[in-house]
DNA sequence: TACCAGGTAAAAA
DNA sequence: TTTTTACATGGT
């Protein structure tokens, strides 16, 4: 089926805003930003999304990239109810304003999105795109532009070593392929309520609370989910709203939008100026 | 140079 | 049970 290529983001939308966690760190060889668009290997195809009148501009496009594509781009996200209610905290209330059109994006894909976040653990997003473009090239499939991320099956098969010489730590190493190999379906965890997707995920050798929560936040975009482990989403908090004692337990004060919530906190923190 | 950065598991106390 | 330690890289 053909498709016009346009589709349609619920408005306001800033798409440059939106995607400038694909810049802010480095490279992501699997969600490359070049030349204002962003490119991602979808169903085999390179695919270009760029900012387009009422939404975006995705070329290719079928069904199947489009379903994707909104995954990416957050689409499932209510701003919207997010926005009226965060007039209610004026911390809230200036971010969604100084941040007006700002959409969180999604990791469309499950095992990319811990793998993600396994070479995010401990050390600084600068560190963690680095080594994980190295990953990408060296496992992953190169499109035009961007490359296909590492598939499960691939990682699988890869050694240890191999990892340990593009920089990742044996430990990490060991949790990647672990995780590639382990017998758990990612893809079901996506029907079980937030707490049991969290006992799965922590039930695996390398991930954590931290990283079930951005699992939950970043890849299923769950709307109460809240990383509170994060460093930076602590940092957030402390820079807003001062010190809190149990920054868990002051999740529950963003209720029902703890994730959109902790997703303006930390856009906030780099993208505002000091108060 | 030394320290920190969007953690985790295992050893030590 | 709680606290401490090792870990690899990139930026400052």
């Amino acid at each position: 089926m053909i498709l016009v290529s346009l589709l349609p983001v619920p408005q306001p939308y800033d798409f440059s805003l939106s995607t400038e966690r694909f810049r802010a760190f480095g490279v992501d060889r699997a969600n490359l930003w070049h030349e204002g668009g962003l490119h991602r290997m979808i169903s085999g195809r390179g695919v270009r999304i760029e900012a387009a009148p009422g939404g975006v501009e995705v070329n290719p496009l079928d069904e199947a990239i489009a379903a994707e594509a909104r995954t990416l781009l957050g689409l499932s996200f209510d701003l919207h109810g997010f926005s009226e209610w965060a007039w209610a905290d004026p911390v809230l209330a200036r971010l969604a304003t100084a941040l007006l059109g700002f959409r969180p994006p999604l990791a469309p894909d499950s095992f990319e999105a811990l793998v993600t976040s396994i070479t995010a653990q401990q050390v600084s997003l600068q560190s963690a795109f680095a080594i994980r473009s190295r990953f990408v090239e060296r496992f992953g499939v190169p499109g035009e532009l961007a490359y296909s991320f590492p598939t499960r099956e691939r990682v699988a098969a890869a050694r240890e070593d191999q990892l340990y010489a593009i920089g990742f730590s044996h430990r990490k190493a060991e949790y990647v392929v672990g995780l590639a190999r382990c017998d758990l379906d990612l893809d079901a965890l996506d029907g079980l309520p937030d707490d049991q997707v969290v006992e799965r995920i922590v039930s695996i050798r390398g991930l954590g609370e931290w990283t079930a929560d951005w699992y939950l936040a970043r890849h299923l975009g769950r709307p109460h989910a809240w990383p509170a482990g994060d460093l930076a989403l602590r940092k957030a908090v402390r820079t807003f709203y001062g010190r809190v004692e149990d920054v868990r337990a002051f999740g529950a004060s963003f209720h029902p939008f703890q994730n959109l919530s902790a997703q303006y906190l930390l856009a906030g923190l780099r993208l505002t100026p000091p108060q």
